[in-house]
DNA sequence: TCGCTTATTCGAGTATTATCGAACTATCGA
DNA sequence: TCGATAGTTCGATAATACTCGAATAAGCGA
Protein backbone atom coordinates (compact mmCIF):
# COMPACT_ATOMS: atom_id res chain seq x y z
CA UNK A 1 0.00 0.00 0.00
CA UNK A 2 1.46 3.21 -1.14
CA UNK A 3 1.12 6.56 1.00
CA UNK A 4 1.41 9.75 -0.67
CA UNK A 5 2.32 13.23 1.00
CA UNK A 6 -0.03 15.29 0.57
CA UNK A 7 0.24 18.85 2.23
CA UNK A 8 -1.73 20.00 5.32
CA UNK A 9 -3.91 23.06 4.23
CA UNK A 10 -1.66 25.71 6.10
CA UNK A 11 1.12 24.26 4.33
CA UNK A 12 -0.42 24.70 0.58
CA UNK A 13 1.05 27.79 -0.87
CA UNK A 14 -0.40 30.34 -3.34
CA UNK A 15 2.47 30.55 -5.64
CA UNK A 16 2.87 26.66 -5.76
CA UNK A 17 -0.85 26.02 -6.27
CA UNK A 18 -0.76 28.78 -9.22
CA UNK A 19 2.06 27.05 -10.67
CA UNK A 20 1.03 24.29 -10.68
CA UNK A 21 -2.59 25.41 -12.68
CA UNK A 22 -0.26 26.86 -15.07
CA UNK A 23 0.20 23.91 -17.11
CA UNK A 24 -2.51 22.41 -19.69
CA UNK A 25 -2.00 19.01 -19.00
CA UNK A 26 -2.68 19.44 -15.18
CA UNK A 27 -5.02 21.97 -16.05
CA UNK A 28 -7.01 19.79 -18.17
CA UNK A 29 -6.57 17.49 -15.15
CA UNK A 30 -8.22 19.26 -13.09
CA UNK A 31 -10.70 20.25 -15.37
CA UNK A 32 -11.86 16.89 -15.77
CA UNK A 33 -11.78 16.66 -12.02
CA UNK A 34 -13.82 19.04 -10.96
CA UNK A 35 -16.49 18.28 -13.86
CA UNK A 36 -17.21 14.66 -13.43
CA UNK A 37 -15.52 13.65 -9.87
CA UNK A 38 -12.94 11.14 -8.86
CA UNK A 39 -11.16 9.71 -11.39
CA UNK A 40 -8.41 7.25 -12.18
CA UNK A 41 -4.58 8.08 -13.57
CA UNK A 42 -5.69 6.03 -16.75
CA UNK A 43 -8.46 7.95 -17.29
CA UNK A 44 -6.91 11.27 -17.37
CA UNK A 45 -4.09 10.85 -19.22
CA UNK A 46 -5.88 11.74 -22.35
CA UNK A 47 -3.00 9.15 -24.52
CA UNK A 48 -0.06 10.66 -22.71
CA UNK A 49 2.66 8.39 -21.59
CA UNK A 50 1.80 7.17 -17.93
CA UNK A 51 5.21 8.23 -16.61
CA UNK A 52 4.33 11.92 -17.87
CA UNK A 53 0.92 12.17 -16.39
CA UNK A 54 2.81 10.66 -13.30
CA UNK A 55 4.88 13.18 -12.61
CA UNK A 56 1.92 15.49 -13.40
CA UNK A 57 0.05 14.11 -10.04
CA UNK A 58 2.76 14.51 -8.35
CA UNK A 59 3.22 18.33 -9.09
CA UNK A 60 -0.71 18.70 -8.44
CA UNK A 61 -0.78 16.50 -5.23
CA UNK A 62 2.37 18.31 -3.58
CA UNK A 63 1.01 21.81 -4.38
CA UNK A 64 -2.13 20.40 -2.56
CA UNK A 65 -4.51 20.55 -5.57
CA UNK A 66 -5.39 16.81 -5.08
CA UNK A 67 -5.33 13.83 -3.22
CA UNK A 68 -5.02 10.56 -4.36
CA UNK A 69 -5.54 7.29 -2.56
CA UNK A 70 -5.54 3.29 -3.47
CA UNK A 71 -8.55 2.42 -4.97
CA UNK A 72 -6.96 -1.76 -5.47
CA UNK A 73 -4.51 -1.44 -8.08
CA UNK A 74 -5.88 1.94 -9.14
CA UNK A 75 -5.05 5.27 -7.74
CA UNK A 76 -7.85 7.75 -7.53
CA UNK A 77 -7.28 11.10 -7.74
CA UNK A 78 -9.78 13.82 -6.48
CA UNK A 79 -9.83 17.77 -6.35
CA UNK A 80 -9.55 19.36 -3.04
CA UNK A 81 -12.15 21.50 -3.67
CA UNK A 82 -13.74 22.62 -0.55
CA UNK A 83 -9.89 23.00 0.97
CA UNK A 84 -9.22 25.00 -1.74
CA UNK A 85 -12.52 27.26 -1.76
CA UNK A 86 -11.18 28.19 1.71
CA UNK A 87 -8.01 28.96 1.75
CA UNK A 88 -8.55 30.64 -1.75
CA UNK A 89 -12.63 31.58 -2.16
CA UNK A 90 -12.95 32.07 -5.86
CA UNK A 91 -10.24 30.80 -7.43
CA UNK A 92 -10.71 27.52 -8.49
CA UNK A 93 -14.12 28.38 -10.14
CA UNK A 94 -12.64 31.59 -11.75
CA UNK A 95 -9.96 28.82 -13.74
CA UNK A 96 -12.69 26.04 -14.04
CA UNK A 97 -15.03 28.85 -15.33
CA UNK A 98 -12.79 29.75 -18.10
CA UNK A 99 -15.18 30.94 -21.57
CA UNK A 100 -14.55 28.42 -24.37
CA UNK A 101 -15.67 31.27 -26.32
CA UNK A 102 -12.68 33.10 -27.11
CA UNK B 1 11.02 55.80 -27.29
CA UNK B 2 11.03 52.25 -26.46
CA UNK B 3 7.46 50.37 -27.71
CA UNK B 4 6.32 47.37 -25.58
CA UNK B 5 5.02 44.39 -26.85
CA UNK B 6 1.33 43.44 -24.99
CA UNK B 7 -0.94 41.09 -25.88
CA UNK B 8 -4.27 41.84 -27.32
CA UNK B 9 -6.47 40.55 -24.80
CA UNK B 10 -8.24 37.94 -26.94
CA UNK B 11 -4.41 36.32 -27.08
CA UNK B 12 -4.41 36.47 -23.02
CA UNK B 13 -3.89 33.10 -22.36
CA UNK B 14 -5.13 31.81 -18.62
CA UNK B 15 -1.93 29.29 -18.65
CA UNK B 16 0.43 32.26 -18.89
CA UNK B 17 -1.66 34.30 -16.86
CA UNK B 18 -1.09 31.40 -14.07
CA UNK B 19 2.23 30.86 -14.85
CA UNK B 20 3.37 34.73 -14.53
CA UNK B 21 1.41 35.02 -11.12
CA UNK B 22 3.26 31.77 -9.78
CA UNK B 23 6.08 33.35 -9.00
CA UNK B 24 6.76 34.87 -5.46
CA UNK B 25 8.04 38.21 -6.93
CA UNK B 26 5.70 38.51 -9.50
CA UNK B 27 3.18 38.28 -7.39
CA UNK B 28 4.16 40.72 -4.72
CA UNK B 29 4.91 42.99 -7.65
CA UNK B 30 0.84 42.71 -8.58
CA UNK B 31 -0.37 42.93 -5.09
CA UNK B 32 1.49 46.36 -4.64
CA UNK B 33 0.26 47.10 -8.03
CA UNK B 34 -3.68 46.59 -7.07
CA UNK B 35 -3.09 47.96 -3.66
CA UNK B 36 -1.77 51.06 -4.58
CA UNK B 37 -1.89 51.92 -7.97
CA UNK B 38 0.48 52.35 -11.54
CA UNK B 39 4.29 52.43 -10.42
CA UNK B 40 7.56 52.73 -11.77
CA UNK B 41 10.04 49.76 -11.89
CA UNK B 42 11.93 51.15 -9.41
CA UNK B 43 9.64 51.58 -7.05
CA UNK B 44 8.49 47.98 -6.91
CA UNK B 45 11.89 46.18 -6.86
CA UNK B 46 12.72 45.85 -3.39
CA UNK B 47 16.13 45.87 -3.67
CA UNK B 48 16.30 43.36 -6.62
CA UNK B 49 19.00 44.18 -9.45
CA UNK B 50 17.42 45.67 -12.07
CA UNK B 51 18.37 43.56 -14.57
CA UNK B 52 16.26 40.59 -12.40
CA UNK B 53 13.12 43.16 -12.10
CA UNK B 54 13.31 43.85 -15.86
CA UNK B 55 12.80 39.91 -16.57
CA UNK B 56 9.87 40.03 -13.91
CA UNK B 57 7.90 42.76 -15.93
CA UNK B 58 8.74 41.37 -19.39
CA UNK B 59 6.89 38.01 -17.99
CA UNK B 60 4.06 39.80 -16.52
CA UNK B 61 3.95 42.35 -19.36
CA UNK B 62 3.99 39.07 -22.23
CA UNK B 63 1.32 37.07 -20.14
CA UNK B 64 -0.80 40.39 -20.29
CA UNK B 65 -1.16 41.26 -16.73
CA UNK B 66 0.49 44.59 -16.78
CA UNK B 67 0.99 47.24 -19.07
CA UNK B 68 4.13 49.06 -19.43
CA UNK B 69 3.92 52.88 -20.64
CA UNK B 70 6.92 55.58 -21.21
CA UNK B 71 6.61 58.70 -18.85
CA UNK B 72 10.09 60.08 -19.47
CA UNK B 73 12.91 58.07 -18.36
CA UNK B 74 10.38 56.21 -16.36
CA UNK B 75 8.44 53.50 -17.02
CA UNK B 76 4.89 53.39 -15.74
CA UNK B 77 3.50 49.56 -14.89
CA UNK B 78 -0.19 49.35 -14.56
CA UNK B 79 -2.14 45.81 -13.52
CA UNK B 80 -4.74 44.82 -16.48
CA UNK B 81 -7.43 44.75 -13.74
CA UNK B 82 -10.61 45.68 -16.19
CA UNK B 83 -9.32 43.16 -18.80
CA UNK B 84 -8.68 40.36 -17.17
CA UNK B 85 -11.59 40.38 -15.42
CA UNK B 86 -13.58 40.40 -17.94
CA UNK B 87 -11.04 37.29 -19.06
CA UNK B 88 -11.34 35.44 -15.93
CA UNK B 89 -13.67 36.81 -13.34
CA UNK B 90 -12.45 36.59 -9.96
CA UNK B 91 -9.11 35.63 -10.37
CA UNK B 92 -7.69 38.21 -9.60
CA UNK B 93 -9.50 39.22 -6.62
CA UNK B 94 -9.34 35.85 -5.52
CA UNK B 95 -5.10 36.05 -5.72
CA UNK B 96 -5.31 39.51 -4.28
CA UNK B 97 -7.02 38.70 -0.95
CA UNK B 98 -5.08 35.60 0.34
CA UNK B 99 -5.77 35.96 4.01
CA UNK B 100 -2.25 36.83 5.25
CA UNK B 101 -3.14 34.96 8.62
CA UNK B 102 -2.52 31.69 8.16
C1' DT C 1 1.86 -18.28 -7.05
C1' DC C 2 1.71 -16.62 -11.88
C1' DG C 3 0.44 -13.22 -14.77
C1' DC C 4 -2.11 -9.04 -15.78
C1' DT C 5 -3.14 -4.35 -14.81
C1' DT C 6 -2.10 0.16 -12.69
C1' DA C 7 0.86 3.41 -11.48
C1' DT C 8 5.41 5.15 -9.49
C1' DT C 9 10.36 5.72 -9.76
C1' DC C 10 14.64 6.12 -12.19
C1' DG C 11 17.65 8.02 -15.60
C1' DA C 12 18.75 10.61 -19.62
C1' DG C 13 18.00 14.17 -22.79
C1' DT C 14 16.22 18.65 -23.78
C1' DA C 15 14.39 22.98 -22.70
C1' DT C 16 12.97 26.73 -19.95
C1' DT C 17 13.73 29.79 -16.17
C1' DA C 18 15.76 32.70 -12.46
C1' DT C 19 19.54 35.52 -11.19
C1' DC C 20 22.92 38.95 -11.68
C1' DG C 21 26.81 41.84 -13.57
C1' DA C 22 28.07 44.49 -17.48
C1' DA C 23 27.10 46.95 -21.49
C1' DC C 24 23.75 49.62 -23.88
C1' DT C 25 19.69 52.88 -24.87
C1' DA C 26 16.75 56.56 -23.89
C1' DT C 27 15.19 60.64 -21.40
C1' DC C 28 15.75 64.70 -18.81
C1' DG C 29 18.06 68.73 -16.63
C1' DA C 30 21.87 71.79 -16.16
C1' DT D 1 26.31 68.46 -24.92
C1' DC D 2 27.50 66.33 -20.67
C1' DG D 3 26.22 63.88 -16.98
C1' DA D 4 22.82 61.51 -14.18
C1' DT D 5 18.94 58.51 -13.98
C1' DA D 6 15.70 54.61 -15.45
C1' DG D 7 15.31 50.32 -17.64
C1' DT D 8 16.42 47.01 -21.14
C1' DT D 9 19.39 43.64 -23.36
C1' DC D 10 23.15 40.41 -23.39
C1' DG D 11 25.76 36.56 -21.69
C1' DA D 12 26.85 33.16 -18.42
C1' DT D 13 25.58 30.06 -14.76
C1' DA D 14 22.76 27.25 -11.99
C1' DA D 15 18.53 25.30 -11.02
C1' DT D 16 14.28 23.35 -12.25
C1' DA D 17 10.90 21.16 -15.27
C1' DC D 18 8.87 18.33 -19.12
C1' DT D 19 9.02 14.08 -21.74
C1' DC D 20 9.48 9.40 -22.32
C1' DG D 21 11.33 4.54 -22.13
C1' DA D 22 12.67 1.04 -18.97
C1' DA D 23 12.64 -0.93 -14.61
C1' DT D 24 10.14 -1.51 -10.34
C1' DA D 25 6.29 -2.16 -7.02
C1' DA D 26 1.65 -3.25 -5.59
C1' DG D 27 -2.89 -5.31 -5.96
C1' DC D 28 -6.13 -8.59 -7.95
C1' DG D 29 -7.95 -12.78 -9.99
C1' DA D 30 -7.40 -17.39 -11.65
Amino acid sequence: MRRFKHPNPVDIELTRVLYALSDPVRLDVVRQLAAEGPATCAALDGGRPKSSMSHHFRVLREAGVVTTTNEGASHMNELRRDELDKLFPGLLSSVLEEKKTR
